[in-house]
DNA sequence: GCGACAG
DNA sequence: ATCTTGTCGC
């Protein structure tokens, strides 16, 4: 598939900072999604100390969630990890990956928040706003926002606020383990976003195609 | 100025 | 993310 070229990703922080702001209009808040027969798990990985980016796709198809297709793309990393700009260490070797495969996925779902972030353009925003494809951010842990106490059972989930906002949902995917993070990307509602995330992880807490995606991005 | 801080 | 073995618990 391709994949629209926005802007450099050879930036300083206050470059991508102006990109986050000019970007985060454009993203879509409201379900657009047609019919879902196939979801994309993206991650990274990295390789001789962190100087080259790993990035894995995964297609399944859903609701079986099945490997249908998958692709790993390799690329010098030029962007250092700093919170709130993942998106530009991590996208471009992920656009590298995405372009190589055949199965355009209808959803994708990110390791990482969406509009949970603090200028709300996490990298499931990035990476929607660049592909035009609806995504999900689903996180391992929290960047910002505050939320209650979450109950231990699958399905119970709690909003996520920050600056009188909702931002996003403190998901349990899995009973009585640490919950997930889940926001917004892009062209996806919150509800919608949950739903989809709980149909992704019938066993495991992360959802199987970040679960796939890892395996491939890690070598093992 | 002092912490917090996706992967 | 990555460096790393066994071990506790359902």
């Amino acid at each position: 598939m391709q994949i629209r070229q926005l802007h450099s990703w050879q930036l300083t922080t206050a470059e991508a900072i102006a990109i986050q702001e000019q970007l985060k209009a454009e993203v879509a808040t409201e379900d657009t999604l047609g019919t879902v027969n196939y979801i994309a798990g993206v991650d990274m990985g990295f390789e001789a100390a962190g100087t080259i980016s790993r990035a894995a796709v995964a297609v399944l198809s859903f609701p079986d969630l099945q490997l249908i297709e998958s692709a790993i793309a390799l690329r010098r990393t030029t962007f250092p990890y700093i919170p709130g700009f993942l998106s530009f260490r991590e996208i471009p070797a992920v656009i590298d990956a995405l372009e190589t495969i055949s199965t355009v996925p209808d959803l994708i779902i990110c390791d990482g928040q969406g509009i949970a972030h603090p200028r709300r353009f996490g990298i499931a925003c990035h990476l929607g706003v660049l592909t035009d494809i609806p995504t999900i951010g689903a996180a391992k842990s929290l960047l910002i926002g505050k939320h209650e106490e979450l109950a231990a059972a699958r399905g119970s989930w709690q909003p996520l606020k920050h600056r009188q906002e909702i931002i996003g949902a403190v998901l349990r995917s899995r009973t009585a383990t640490k919950p997930l993070y889940v926001s917004v990307g892009h062209r996806v509602s919150l509800p919608t976003a949950i739903d989809y995330v709980l149909r992704c992880t019938p066993k495991y807490r992360l959802p199987e195609t970040t679960r796939i995606a890892d395996k491939l991005a890690s070598n093992r």
